[in-house]
DNA sequence: TATGTTTGCAACCGATTAGTTTCATAAATA
DNA sequence: TATTTATGAAACTAATCGGTTGCAAACATA
């Protein structure tokens, strides 16, 4: 069972998921209404994402709140990391064959 | 047949290729020796990253060179900005707290 | 205490995935 | 021209995925 960031937000519904409870914490069935899924498919999705720890809850009575671990988040940047080096380079490459061009102009 | 950049990338042997060919284009061959799965399997994960445009072939002769299109990177960490921000606000919330912190011992 | 609500979990199902083996095509080379 | 090399594609398989239905547990409320 993989159970990665990068398996976790391969999922658009899970994305979705993510992107609901970035700002605010929410229950599963509060989560689960703005889906066309079952409750159950919504709280399978809950698990998974819990399981990767992208999300955490926080028990409240009979009631969990769910919200997002906004430092996992990080892990994925972290990954981008080094590819923004590259096309920053490449920008920057770009950049001095431009003002090579505006240089020759003048 | 879903194909997009979070499901592309989902897959620990395609992240591997990205890195690998990142810096400098490469033959399927030459992409294989570096796993242990075979040469077709390899062709697979090319294919599913042609067809999400992640990476881009260059025809030479009765090879064929696969390289990152690092633009397509960046579709990811346009993804990323929100969340990128959501984190940012809490570090300055945090800074706040700290700073409140330090005042109130003066 | 009895009933309703919120939730997670197990069992099952069809579709998809990542891998393999086998084959076809096209280019380089003897 | 015959052979070797580089590659993609098809057919098949076991495992995984995302969804469903049904059930049990825990808490709230009448």
């Amino acid at each position: 069972m993989r159970r990665d960031v990068f398996q976790a937000i391969a999922d658009p519904t899970r994305r979705a998921i993510i992107a609901l409870i970035a700002l605010q914490a929410m229950t599963p069935n509060a989560i689960a209404d703005n889906f066309n899924t079952t409750r159950q498919a919504v709280s399978k999705h809950l698990r998974i994402l819990t399981e990767c720890e992208l999300v955490k809850q926080e028990h409240q009575g009979r009631e969990i709140y769910y919200s997002l671990e906004i430092n996992k988040m990080k892990e994925i940047d972290k990954w981008l990391e080094q590819y923004r080096k590259i096309w920053e380079t490449r920008f920057n490459q770009l950049d001095q064959v431009l003002s090579t061009i505006k240089k020759q102009k003048k």
